[in-house]
DNA sequence: CGGACGTATGAACGTGTATTCACGTGTACT
DNA sequence: AGTACACGTGAATACACGTTCATACGTCCG
């Protein structure tokens, strides 16, 4: 298996990207891991992370259409919650990654 | 300890979000595949991936600034690779989640 | 039914970004 | 030294994207 790149699927590329794409928005990324744990209403995000209810909303249209979050609606709220469970053990890893901060390559002694 | 997304620095979260932008282009991406296993030259890139050489190294300038991949001077040749293997670890996981389709989380009633 | 609250949507605007073209830099070979 | 090749860089351009404002939709309460 040497170069993989070369072996995978335009079509599979694209769909990752656009993956890539939905988490590269910092207010996006941060809708995304507010609800990563529960389920959290439109309002609660936009009070929690500063941002009006407006463009909260805009970004979980565009979460809902990528199917990384998923929509429940309780009364006149309606909560949204991570709904992939590989999404959220990456983004858990991504938050690892970038907490330990600049830590060089961690070669694994002894083979 | 209920919203974690609540708890994370916005230092954190918007480079978590820088990495996934260098991500979220298909031709980027395509160039970070390419070079994910072995180290590979500019023009390999350019040729494998059927774009101007000109664009793949506007493209690696990003992703070396982004400490994604690394460069290696080999002659008048110069490769790249990836060099975290966070980020490898990560983009093997996510291929094999769309690699699998969208096979996963069946919840609609019926089919 | 009417009012208030929460959420969703559409248009408009400014900014950022991917791509191309043309040129510069540096290295190997003669 | 001069030529050919591989890569890098800069400007220009067309496009997409995030954000805001105004407004519509749907739901609970009286």
């Amino acid at each position: 298996m040497a170069v993989r790149g070369a072996r995978i699927p335009e079509d599979q590329v694209v769909e990752l990207a656009e993956m890539f794409q939905m988490m590269s928005d910092p207010t996006r990324l941060r809708i995304i891991l507010a609800c990563l744990d529960a389920p959290v209403s439109v309002g609660d995000m936009a009070d929690g992370l500063g941002i009006s209810a407006s463009l909260v909303s805009h970004h979980l249209r565009l979460l809902r259409a990528a199917r990384l979050l998923m929509a429940e609606r309780r009364g006149r709220q309606v909560f949204y919650v991570v709904g992939d469970s590989h999404i959220r053990s990456m983004l858990t890893d991504m938050l690892d990654h970038v907490a330990e901060g600049e830590v060089e390559a961690e070669q694994a002694p002894g083979g």
